[in-house]
DNA sequence: CTATTTTCTTAAACTACATTAATTTTTTTG
DNA sequence: CAAAAAAATTAATGTAGTTTAAGAAAATAG
């Protein structure tokens, strides 16, 4: 049994069988350290499951500057879920930061999973819900806290990312520059 | 037909009696001006669907400075679905900015309709990741637009609701004082 | 294992936004 | 509609975080 029927296994009820037939619709795929998984230009036709590494995926603002807006590691998803699901361009651009191995579904296995297994519908229901959460807790975050706070509370809450990722992006995923995140590491 | 019928039937196909019986697991609610909906002590038992009206959703941070979430008006959601969902205790407060008619639904009648009517799983589905999308979209924009770029943002997408609302708590929204936004007003 | 590139650090000058406090305008209430 | 309360404005002063630039340390590639 895989990781992601593993994970699927986790949230929701569901039979050997079915899980089955719904990891048949994945495929294996690998990028290497620094390979982009997706560009902005693109259209978006996958969405992943980590079966090992982390991305970073993040957006160009108008004068060019790069932004992080999320990390994602073993057992996550990532992708840009709105161009998919919406066939627009992709707005975000996706990077591995270690060598990748994700599994990758196409927009019409998918969909095919949706309409042929209840239990998909339920799992992606949860998964959407708790992002939604998660993001909740994020903008909380922005209002209400220092960088100073923010940046502690990513130590405490993702010990394991805060190892792998280098400051500079840190820096960026917080909304501050790697030379003041710099002049708070000091001050510890 | 009610708005929320509508509503639901803008999302999923869904027969008129399934409609019926989804619509009967709702109360309608009444909430004057300035009266809380939701106190951050209280267990959530509710979430609710606003007919008429607007609300504020906020939060008191650590030196007890209130912040503004997000705000909610005819046609959506709102409530602290995280602690309804778990049971745990509301972290929101959540206040009516006009007088407000809702309808309501407890946690009992929501999870009866989770298992008896697909077409809610679904439509929740779909309410989840449109609000993941939008909040994704809010995580982006304060990590790479000032204050007045948000503003600007705000005013241009929610023309209706920064009519209705006060400065005050726009700003608070916008995460600044409202001494610095009505200096931004100033300056345009 | 050395050379090159990238990341991290330090510090001085600068800016977007906060704080405080006083005044005016608007809204609410009896 | 008058009095009181709440919201908005203005301006001076203060600070969290940025910018720029240079040097040190670490990672990567040849």
């Amino acid at each position: 049994m895989n990781q992601l029927a593993e994970h699927i296994k986790s949230i929701v009820a569901i039979s050997d069988e079915q899980l089955v037939k719904l990891c048949d619709r994945f495929v294996e795929k690998r990028f290497s350290k620094k390979e982009h998984v997706l560009h902005i230009t693109n259209q978006v036709n996958e969405v992943y499951f980590i079966l090992k590494g982390c991305v970073r995926t993040y957006v160009h603002d108008l004068n060019g500057v790069e932004h992080n807006i999320t990390f994602s590691m073993e057992d996550w998803w990532f992708g840009d879920l709105q161009s998919y699901i919406k066939k627009t361009p992709a707005s975000f651009t996706i990077q591995a930061l270690e060598d990748l191995t994700v599994l990758a579904i196409s927009r019409e296995n998918w969909n095919v999973l949706l309409q042929e297994i209840p239990e998909f519908v339920e799992y992606t229901r949860v998964l959407f819900r708790n992002t939604m959460f998660s993001h909740e807790n994020r903008i909380l975050q922005n209002l209400s806290y220092t960088a100073e706070e923010r940046y502690r509370y990513f130590l405490e809450n993702y010990p394991n990312l805060s190892q792998r990722i280098s400051q500079k992006h840190i820096a960026s995923y917080l909304g501050i520059t790697p030379e003041f995140l710099s002049m708070l590491r000091r001050k510890k």
